[in-house]
DNA sequence: CGCGTGATTGAAACCCTTCAAGTTTAGTGG
DNA sequence: CCACTAAACTTGAAGGGTTTCAATCACGCG
């Protein structure tokens, strides 16, 4: 009970001591191992993750078989494809763990009875997603009007301890660019 | 008082009959006329549009002076910088008319009455903070994935009407390319 | 009409990708 | 613990796509 999970519900989601319970009911924990896909192309998403420990990824496959990936989701933070959760339409993209991973798992009635029973959860609900979509703005201008360069010196300031556990060439197709292509900006950079 | 926002909240949003005359007093109509700005870059941003008739445009400036269209909002589409909006940091966006916009305008305050006062109008502003992170999940997933060709297409199959109401260069500008470039990926299409 | 804005086109430069090879690193099994 | 193998990273050369810069054309508006 005395979980990572239940710990961020009272000191970050706020969540009062006498709504804890209630909402124990409704989740439960799965431990997954490096490379276990939760998700898969046009698979409709049923599930969002918290993630203990661990790293779990989103991302896509396009025609020529050459993954894109969206999202990384490290410690304490909520994976799931929104888009596919909420709406219940076929997903087009995959989740799978890219390391070892202690994750809780609950479903969409368990935010919306959540946020019934705690104004709090509601609150930090929100909070979530405006986070989310001011994070995907600020990438969005990243990639329409930065080099590569100015890209990845992003992501390093942004996500310092991630890239130390991602292989480079996942950092380049988060960035939309060749793995080629980075060791190459790598290069550039250390030459300054 | 029988405006497009009021029938939006009736009839789009759900807000119960009882319920308009509450939230009636909380906004304010503004007629803008084109180039008008509405949000400068550093300035916190208060206000939430929406869009009766007219476009409104979210973009940026980068060190070159060059613009980086984020965002467009025609007719019945909420505009806002949400991140300065809600998080009260200062923007590093413009906001300004595309064309001559009647536009209701309105602030976090509302927002947030709002959705205690109707707890349908609760429900629709997280459907769109959801369909707002999806489309941006499909956004992204092109610019990282896609060539500017397959951009391009999948810009005009979304957006039919917007296409032909903004100049060419601000279509290249939300693809991330050049006028130029656009220009060129027009005419390989049009030799198909 | 003339001016400004937007669209098109060409040529050269540039960045990034592709393909191929070689090197390094990490993980596995003997 | 070493040896071996696969994966990841680097590097080079060639090619492709995009940008840049400059010039021209088309159009609408004062």
């Amino acid at each position: 009970m005395e979980s990572t999970f239940y710990n961020y519900l009272k000191k970050k989601v706020l969540v009062k001591s006498e709504h804890l319970p209630l909402l124990a009911r409704e989740v439960s924990k799965k431990m997954l191992s490096k490379g276990d896909l939760l998700l898969t192309e046009g698979q409709v998403c049923k599930n969002m993750f918290f993630v203990e420990q661990g790293l779990l990824r989103l991302y896509s496959i396009d025609e020529e078989g050459r993954e894109h990936i969206i999202q990384f989701a490290p410690e304490n933070w909520f994976m799931s494809e929104r888009g596919s959760l909420y709406f219940g339409s076929p997903s087009v993209f995959f989740i799978d763990a890219l390391e070892d991973t202690k994750a809780v798992v609950f479903d969409q009635q368990f935010v919306d009875r959540a946020s019934e029973i705690s104004p709090e959860y509601r609150t930090y609900n929100e909070y979530i997603l405006q986070n989310h979509i001011r994070q995907m703005q600020k990438r969005i201008n990243l990639l329409i009007g930065a080099t590569a360069e100015k890209r990845y010196l992003e992501f390093i300031k942004l996500y310092p301890d991630l890239a130390m556990r991602i292989p480079q060439w996942m950092i380049a197709s988060y960035l939309g660019i060749t793995p080629e292509s980075l060791s190459r900006v790598r290069r550039g950079l250390t030459q300054k």
